[in-house]
DNA sequence: GTTGACTCTATAGTGACTATAGACTTTAAA
DNA sequence: TTTAAAGTCTATAGTCACTATAGAGTCAAC
C-alpha cells in the first residue's frame, strides 16, 4: 500500500503521516524501486493509535512516552495512569482558566451599550485602564 | 526611558515590546544618540492596552483591529461589541470541546486500575483500536 | 509518447512569543 | 582613567503540530 491509500484508509493527510515518521513516531518502511513508502496493516495499526491519542490532545512527546512503555510489555503501567492523570488535570486546568476568562470578556462586554460612538465606548474605555 | 525600565513597570520582557514594535502594535519611537529606544507615559498606555487585551486572549490582530477602529473615534462602535461577542463565542466553544475531552480521557482513565503490566493495560488496549 | 495522477525531498509558514549570538553603549567601581 | 558590568541593539533560530508550497521524479492508461 502506497501513502496516499494510507492516508485515506485513516483520513490523516500525506504531509502528517511523513511528518510522523520523521518525528519517529512511525516506523520508517520498505522503498519501492521507485522510492515510494510502502506500508501494510502494521502501519494502519500505528498510525489509528497516534490518531486516538491525538484525538484526547495527547501531545506527541507523550505519545513517544507511551510508544516506549507499550513495547516493555512486563513492566507495570503506572507510568502509563500517571500521564493520563497528568493529562486530565491540565485539561482541568484548562478549563477553569477559560471559563474566569470568559467570566471577564462578559464584564467587559456590558461596558458598552449598543448604537455608542468609539469615542465614548465602554469597552475601549476599559481596555485602556 | 529606556526599554528596561518600561519593561518592569508593565511586566513585559523586553524581546515582547521589541515584538509588539515589529508587528505594528506599538508605535515606533525615538532613539537616543547610542541607538536606544526612549519611550515615555503614551508608550506605557498603549502597552497596557495591549497586554489587557492578551489577557483576554485577544489575538494580535485583533488588538489591531480595536486599535484601528479606536483611531476613528466619531464612528459607531458596533465592531467592537461584535469582536468581543465573537469572542466569547469562541472561548465558549472551547470550553464545551475541553469538556467533551476531559469526559474522553476520564473514560480511558476507567480502563486501568493500578498494578497492572503493560501487556495487559486497559489504556494502551483502548488507544490501540 | 504523452497526459495525468501520484509520490518524493526540501523548505517556508502559522501565532505569539522566547532565546540565543555577537556587537555596541552606558554606567559604576577600582 | 581604566575596566568591568549591565544594558541595549539587530538578526536569527526555536517552540508545537502541523500545512502548504516548489520542483523533480515515478507510474499507469490511452
Ligand atoms: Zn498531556
Ligand atoms: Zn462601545
Ligand atoms: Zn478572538
Ligand atoms: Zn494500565
Amino acid at each position: 500500500m502506497k501513502i496516499g491509500k494510507l492516508a485515506k484508509l485513516t483520513a490523516c493527510t500525506i504531509q502528517t503521516i511523513r511528518y510522523y515518521e520523521k518525528e519517529g513516531l512511525l516506523d520508517t518502511v520498505k522503498r519501492s524501486e521507485g522510492n515510494y513508502r510502502l506500508y501494510d496493516s502494521r502501519a494502519i495499526k500505528q498510525l489509528m493509535f497516534i490518531k486516538h491519542c491525538r484525538s484526547l490532545d495527547i501531545t506527541l512527546s507523550e505519545i513517544r512516552q507511551l510508544i516506549e512503555i507499550r513495547d516493555s510489555p512486563e513492566t507495570t503501567c503506572n507510568n502509563v495512569n500517571a500521564l493520563v492523570d497528568r493529562h486530565i488535570k491540565q485539561v482541568d486546568l484548562r478549563i477553569e482558566e477559560l471559563k474566569e476568562l470568559k467570566r471577564q470578556l462578559k464584564i467587559l462586554r456590558r461596558k458598552c451599550t449598543t448604537g455608542r460612538v468609539v469615542k465614548d465606548c465602554g469597552i475601549l474605555l476599559e481596555l485602556s485602564q
